[in-house]
DNA sequence: TTTAATATAAGCAAATTTGCTTATAATTAA
DNA sequence: TTAATTATAAGCAAATTTGCTTATATTAAA
């Protein structure tokens, strides 16, 4: 990531995720196992280490049963 | 992108993507140039070719004054 | 506390995106 | 039609993500 970058985003982007993500119940392994990432990928995403690519949102939002839209939704 | 990948999901983030930047008159190369990123990832972009980063699209949201929630509406 | 489950951390290679460039095609304006 | 603008295409190096792995830390359950 560049120096540059305003992570802030991706920070809250990770956030935003996690709550989503407990609030159903489902760990991170569970998740990650069931669209075929590494669990460091979600780590990392919900932590706003990672720019994931937008395609990865789609899968986690398909898995959690949300929109990619509520993803953003913060 | 892995020989895998469900394209559709990519292709209708790109149109919609294209839909709303024509919608405010603005042209890849102006939103490219603004955002500091290349017109041919814009491109790529548009077309389903490219899985961009969740940033650049935080980014191109944010150009276009729609939220980012807006560019995953489809 | 102890055990089990879950999450964080980090390193490395492989795959992919991104930046940069040049060229061509398609669209719009004159 | 012609010129100008905009969009698409493609190749290569650099940067980043992703997959894979092992290890540690944190949290929850017994």
């Amino acid at each position: 990531m560049g120096y540059l970058r305003d992570k802030k985003f991706l920070i809250d982007f990770g956030k935003n995720l996690k709550r989503i993500r407990v609030e159903k119940n489902i760990s991170q392994a569970e998740l990650a196992y069931s669209i075929n990432v590494e669990i460091s990928q979600i780590s990392r995403l919900e932590r706003g280490q990672l720019n994931s690519g937008i395609y990865s949102v789609f899968l986690i939002a398909k898995y959690l049963k949300v929109s990619p839209k509520e993803l953003f939704d913060f």
